[in-house]
DNA sequence: TCTCTTTTGCTCAATCTGAGTATATCAGAC
DNA sequence: GTCTGATATACTCAGATTGAGCAAAAGAGA
């Protein structure tokens, strides 16, 4: 037993927003890929060092906070059948751009890979043109009425369709039911359209990139976690920005201060910024102390009532 | 380079609760362990399923809900200083209590590990008599003031002292803390007191029982997971119970009971146990459309507010 | 000075949460 | 039979939180 050679890899999916874009770093190619390297069990000390390193050499990017997202096992993953290849995906966040050298890394726009992701100027029109249409279509060949009431449901509920709410967060699920039905797909198939079905990224690259930006729109909830992508001082607008380009989903502007305020997340700096094209903004930074002082401090997302 | 053999291995943190205790199945010995296995390259398409095999072929017990926890990577865990040991550490829940064949398996109660996290009593004793009084001595010996002051600070978050509340769910960060003092210990050093100091467990098994406890009890609050530990009917009191086991704290049961059925998270069955020594009390069963129609189905616990 | 834009302050109703009071329905003691 | 004790369940109420909108402040440019 125990034959066949085991190979531990790590893939990084590495967010920055610029913009009001959020981007995720990758490595040109057909189709491009995530950052990928392998443990050296006799130089790494722990899995998280190894990935900084790895980074680090491969793209000249010093990461900043870093969370490890899943580790994915399946046989039939990687390119070499000899050796079974185990990958620790992780999700880092870095502040600013850091433009990348002559690596092959890019910044690539994350709704690129998810266009039905991104609901800020409303609904994305591939709902209408493309996948409604395909999910009909799948439930319509479910084998009993049964079936095809529960594929019909499952869609529904997970795209926001017939009266239920889009849920942010369910993104990994989104994806795994579109590549069920075989409108995304994930081996380099060339795909016909990249604006509708999304670009398409190596081996199983873009449902790690799907599943870390779940997490991520989780995590913004509860910890504090956005302010790893913000410049030192930013305005409230431009924090609103970006979590608006994490989420996917517009956010009323006055109930959002209100959070950061009441919340203690932010403190004024006094110093304001006239390049508004109105009122100048005022100038905020981090409340660190908020560590110490709230159970769950995140900037509140709209939808996610407990009932609802 | 990428000397060194690597191995593959698999924690499983199998919880039930019975008797309104919480417990995990360890392998008895000296100190006891987690279900361990290890990944057999060719044989195992999945970890998962490598997962389930191993715990069925080592203790007959068929596991229903399982989660991947995390992956464990520093070099100098496991026993062999030849092979590079990667452990992925699985959380699963099973209904009911099934005993465990002549495996050496047994349950274990999960506060065994953990004396300071059960509230359901009030603060737990180990508090006043020795924990509060370690961390203290550890404060004191703080390089500088500033350093004595962040040290009394880190306690008193964590540990809900001096004003903070206790959050069920740091359970990871409170016992790294824990470990960090050498107030528990990881490797099988025989520890004074297993009431006062919990019981050990081999390597970091006791560190990803903590992960685990985490996990479910945060967990708990946004997806109906307690039912996987439920019977098929049970009454809202033994729900009650098994939340409150789980996350060591009282709940206010008219609260509780508002929060289920308001939320749609059970139905009646129109049947009555009579057993409870006083008004017969209904059983419910588990409503799964709720998964359909709620973005964040949980039980409610207290303490969490977005403010606090 | 007027208009447009963006930031910021404030209000209001609906809902949710924590906590308490009251009632229903059993078993067993007398 | 009635009383007592126990548990289950219903209802109420104040305070906090949330979603949504109105309105004023403060700049740029016509």
């Amino acid at each position: 037993m125990n034959s066949g050679r085991i190979e531990v890899g790590l893939d990084a999916v590495i967010v920055a927003v610029t913009d009001e874009a959020p981007r995720i770093i990758t490595l040109a190619g057909a189709p491009a890929a995530l950052p990928t390297g392998t443990l050296d069990p006799a130089l790494d000390r722990t899995l998280e060092r190894a990935l900084r390193r790895w980074v680090r050499e491969g793209t000249g990017i010093d990461l900043g906070y870093v969370e490890q997202l899943y580790t994915l096992g399946d046989r039939d993953r990687g390119t070499d059948l000899e050796v079974r290849l185990i990958t620790v995906a992780y999700l880092a966040l870095v502040k600013e751009r850091a433009p990348s050298p002559g690596s092959g890394a890019v910044w690539g726009d994350w709704y690129g890979f998810f266009p039905w992701e991104d609901w800020r100027e409303g609904r994305p029109s591939v709902f209408g043109t493309a996948i409604v249409p395909a999910l009909d279509a799948w439930a319509a060949l479910g084998a009993s009425a049964g079936d095809r009431a529960a594929r019909r449901e499952r869609s529904q509920i997970l795209f926001g369709l017939e009266g239920s709410s889009w849920d942010v967060e369910r993104v990994l699920e989104r994806y795994e039911l579109l590549w069920e039905i075989g409108f995304v797909s994930e081996a380099g198939a060339p795909e016909s359209d990249p604006a509708v079905h999304g670009a398409a990224l190596a081996l199983d690259h873009r449902r790690i990139a799907a599943q870390a930006l779940g997490r991520i729109r989780g995590k913004i909830r509860y910890r504090p976690v956005v302010f790893e992508l913000m410049p030192d001082t930013f305005t409230l607008t431009g924090l609103q920005r970006v979590v608006e380009a994490l989420s996917g989903v517009r956010i009323h502007a006055q109930n959002f201060r209100r959070l950061l305020d009441r919340g203690g997340l932010v403190e004024k700096t006094g110093i304001f910024d006239p390049t508004t094209g109105g009122r100048p903004a005022e100038l905020y930074r981090f409340r660190r102390d908020v560590l110490r002082e709230r159970p769950a401090p995140g900037v509140g997302l709209p939808g996610l009532r407990t009932s609802g």
